[in-house]
DNA sequence: CCGTGGTTGTTGAACTGTCAACCAAACTGT
DNA sequence: ACAGTTTGGTTGACAGTTCAACAACCACGG
């Protein structure tokens, strides 16, 4: 943006250019999420939300989070995360338990159902994955996509971060 | 899971740096999308599916498109369309008529207030796009990053591509 | 020790999206 | 002409998300 441009356009426009490869990010972004999730549905009956629950718990110590960290991992929100663990809990698939560290805190930690569920979802998952994005890329556009969105991500957990 | 589980699937698990792209990838695009949303509804009140409605709206003949043509834009279902576009009629943003040639057809079209809304948002939607992604990014970033996003796109309809 | 302010996590209401059922109009083949 | 099928769009119930308010707890300075 210009400093002192009392014109209509104080905007920087994209370019067509630029236009295009927004719009393919953006319609293929969707499109890919919108896939996934629907496969992982039908074939596991799990949420892209609660699969990744799973993932970042089975990787943690003990299989266990505190419900903060959780939902720093995931980027979402507290109260969204308090309702995903409510139902995962209702159908076993994860635990809650008072933190003795801090009074305040919950650890979620996953059940012997929770990971044979995860055990059994990933091989699909995997496979969603690989037909969708990785095998339809070379390598090197993958590696690309990844270094791209890993700058981007960095960006915006780095630098000012918004209210909430 | 981590790639080194011990594999009794015959399924081809992700390389440990494939994973750390596909993270990159949806941690990133999840994470700015989120913000993009945010900062859209922080400054204009409208969402981005209520934002995309009307930018494919602007875009068509008459400022006018059918609910079908719509939805496959914008590759959401129809019943959501339609829950959304009943909300943007309410706001006085679109109107929907009736279709000539095709008695079951609905023409959506957007009214001037939905065009003045659209003029007032569009800068600083834009300068959202630029600050989180375009301008983190070199150009030959972004280039790669279009192209590929075009490539999962066309993949996930079936080639048949119709320019949004 | 008390109070103030920040953190952690939960709750319930309002909103948005999903899914299946549905109606009406258009095509299809006989 | 007409039953059967397909397409276009809507509806309502349900599931998931957001938002603001809240309760409980920590931490730090009088």
């Amino acid at each position: 943006m210009t400093t002192d441009t009392p014109a209509v356009q104080t905007v920087e426009w994209l370019t067509a250019e630029q236009q295009v490869h927004w719009r393919s990010f953006r319609g293929g972004a969707a499109r890919l999420f919108a896939a996934l999730e629907h496969e992982l549905e039908q074939q596991t009956g799990l949420s892209t939300h609660e699969y990744e629950v799973l993932v970042r718990l089975s990787e943690a110590p003990d299989r266990t989070l505190r419900m903060a960290q959780l939902a720093d991992n995931l980027a979402h929100s507290r109260s969204r995360l308090t309702h995903t663990i409510r139902r995962m809990e209702e159908q076993g698939l994860v635990a809650r338990l008072p933190c003795v560290e801090d009074a305040r805190g919950v650890n979620c930690t996953m059940t012997e159902k929770g990971w044979q569920v995860l055990v059994a979802a990933a091989p699909s998952h995997v496979q969603s994955v690989r037909d969708h994005l990785v095998d339809v890329l070379t390598p090197e556009q993958f590696a690309a996509l990844g270094d791209a969105m890993e700058t981007v991500r960095q960006h915006l957990t780095g630098g000012a971060c918004h209210v909430e």
